[in-house]
DNA sequence: CAATCTTATTTGTCATACAAAATCCCGTTG
DNA sequence: CAACGGGATTTTGTATGACAAATAAGATTG
């Protein structure tokens, strides 16, 4: 805690040296720590649907936790559809159709659990379901602030010379084209897409693809949204979706 | 793993006489029905996005509870994105996109606080992109075994003689649609179906509409699929949706 | 005036105790 | 013998009190 100010200088700094914020330690709570590992081994398996967990008392044993943390952290995990609990029966892990897969907690355990192809294809289906419809949805609604948005997201892009610096801003362009459609509902599913890019960019480093045509891609899709053209956004944004899925299935082959 | 434990019992009993075990009281316990309460509070607005909520001891106070049940309540409304909490400053509201509306909870909660014309709008606009996609994968890949649950679920509406009968399996039909897609991420947006699905039966009520020839509509959708004819599942399945928004249109407009 | 120290508030964690629910066992009884 | 009922037992549910940790805001000091 004590920072070292020894440097006595003569105050000349140039820059004011705005105190950064970065406050980390939100995960590093004991419940967040149990809810975590407590869902991926829903996740994982090690606990299958249908299963008796452990009860509380020996979680806080495993864990080394008080009994306190450890129901809270059930609670977060009831709260997301992974289990159930009853007095005398104790925990049970609650069928699969019940899980909450949209939830940004439970689809980390269950990347983290599962083949990362097959899961990037399951992402990649739910998008080519879902984008085309709410580029259609964004060309009809969108204001001309979510357009200038859509637009930086892109140039945002542009800028970006790594496959690395490139992920961020493409998240950004498809979280803001959910945004244009202004459905509160579709907001949620920008999950599915931050995944989807993220195992997207892990794939194509791993088997070394070369990246396509995106740029001009993602453009003709703007260009179509800005001009309040529904079919020509959708065509764009399946086009879009197509070279993606090409990429994958070429590859994984 | 072992499912069925054995029982010792002679077997011979010709009708097992299953107890209904219709267990009510997960919902009347104390935490759960904070989680509620404030979640309720969160949703209709009286503690907006960004704002900071009354600390855990009041909670308590305003609910007569203790501080244990209100902090458990707290944790199930972080998990579903609604609030975060820091020492010292408190929980805040967390910014609407941040809410996992598509949350069982969450959406029950949305749906008690918002005009119910607007939110049925905004589900129907969701199943439109979803459903008729859903109907593609649906028609490619079903099992038999799918193939006849959703068949059963067409019986089901067939035997239902009065609207309220029809939900049901109205809704058993849709989700056994969406699991015949077999994309495990599908399943989760079956609650957006389930909601759209029990608000259309209160609009249609309200304002006597008389139902369409939906009958014969999702027995198109099944014969679709059944044939596995992609392209004929989306059409039936847009055919079926456009009869539901077209109803929705002509009386609210 | 800025950096540092102090203080106060709120959440985070722990330990303990008891209440409530639900299963299991077992004895009673028709 | 089967069904019923009534404890005994296990596990979660709730309450309380205490203290630690984090952090915002105010006080102090160079």
């Amino acid at each position: 805690m004590t920072n070292k100010i020894a440097i006595s200088g003569k105050a000349q700094s140039s820059a004011p040296r705005r105190k950064p914020k970065a406050r980390r330690p939100l995960g590093s709570r004991v419940h967040a720590e149990l809810a975590a590992g407590i869902g991926m081994r829903i996740l994982d398996g090690t606990y299958p649907p249908g299963e008796l967990l452990p009860n509380e008392a020996e979680w806080g044993r495993m864990f080394s936790a008080s009994r306190t943390a450890v129901r809270e952290a059930i609670r977060t995990l009831n709260g997301k559809g992974l289990l159930v609990s009853r007095p005398k029966v104790g925990s049970r892990v609650e069928p699969r159709e019940r899980w909450n897969l949209l939830d940004r907690d439970v689809m980390a355990w269950n990347c983290a659990a599962m083949n990362k192809t097959d899961f990037l294809i399951s992402l990649q289906e739910v998008r080519r379901i879902l984008e085309p419809g709410a580029a259609v949805l964004a060309a009809t609604r969108r204001t001309p602030q979510q357009l200038a948005q859509l637009e930086d997201a892109l140039e945002g892009m542009r800028n970006a010379h790594t496959a690395e610096a490139m992920v961020a801003p493409d998240v950004r362009f498809h979280l803001s084209l959910l945004a244009c459609a202004n459905n509160e509902l579709l907001a949620p599913l920008g999950i599915v897409i931050e995944q989807a890019l993220a195992n997207m960019f892990a794939f194509t480093t791993q088997h070394n693809t070369k990246p396509g045509q995106v740029i001009p891609m993602h453009a003709e899709v703007v260009k179509a949204i800005a001009a309040q053209n529904p079919e020509a956004a959708r065509k764009a944004m399946a086009t879009l979706l197509d070279d993606t899925d090409g990429i994958i299935g070429r590859t994984s082959r």
